[in-house]
DNA sequence: TCTCAAAATGCAATATAATTGCATTTACAA
DNA sequence: TTGTAAATGCAATTATATTGCATTTTGAGA
């Protein structure tokens, strides 16, 4: 399958090993539209995957820059696939999410850049995030 | 004590009674310079306010519009004063948060506003709520 | 293709955080 | 002063996250 060769590339190139497990969450977390909360992967990976288990691949995923963590307004952990321009050192994540109040999906909106913000004195940024609740496309039609 | 009698008359105005419990908690938030994270509000009320009955204050103050509650980008959820324009039903939250990665102090720049973000089609966006990492006045010098 | 060490997994146990139920206490209107 | 609804605090439960370790698996090298 072109796509599993995909997520098998990816792992290599970050000194993963091609695992079941991982090519599952990658696979779950690619196919959806929004981020995939926490609750729902392990709702739906709960079979195949132990808790444990993807707690972990979560987290080195995070930490090799693979996938990224959203954090949602109810403190709810997020994931979705990373742009291609993510690394382990370097995340850009000046983009903002979307919470939609009636699914709850999380949405990137990769396209969608941030102005410039003025900080008080003293204060030094170094990351933003932007997030929006609302309406999402689906639920308002 | 003058602010202990504005605390008296805010919970009257929300039609709360004033207990020993509540009127801590306000005061332990509103003494802080930055909003106030669950953890810390348990640590430091520990001694005089049961766990359940912190939750379920921080509850009820926030459905009032008495406190504001923040989930910060770790997850923890901080709370703040809200300022006087918020009531129950209508939580004015379009001013941004600062996040210290330093000390890890939440604080809320309520004089700053955010410019308008142009959505997607689709897309109706209710609330906005922008979060900044980076290093704080006090840790910054 | 086979071997083997390092990596990854899964289970059990533990730790931490949040919620619920209920008996007791307290605030405050009458 | 009294009665009642509200609020509290304890115990028990449930949910969520972490740690330790034995077993399995990957994949580089023989």
């Amino acid at each position: 399958m072109a796509i599993n060769r995909n997520f098998e590339l990816l792992l290599h190139d970050n000194q993963l090993k091609v695992t079941n497990p991982r090519l599952s969450v990658l696979k779950l977390i690619a196919d959806q539209e929004a981020a995939t909360s926490q609750p729902m992967l392990e709702k739906v990976l709960g079979k195949e995957v132990d808790r444990v288990t993807l707690y972990r691949i979560l987290k080195t995923f995070e930490e090799k820059g693979i996938l990224h963590k959203i954090i949602d307004l109810n403190g709810t952990a997020n994931y979705a696939i990373c742009s291609s321009d993510c690394t382990a050192h370097n995340h850009r994540d000046e983009h903002f999410h979307f919470n939609c109040s009636n699914c709850h999906k999380v949405y990137c909106m990769d396209d969608f850049h941030l102005p410039a913000i003025a900080m008080p004195p003293g204060f030094t940024a170094a990351t933003l995030s932007l997030a929006i609740t609302g309406i999402c496309n689906h639920c308002n039609q």
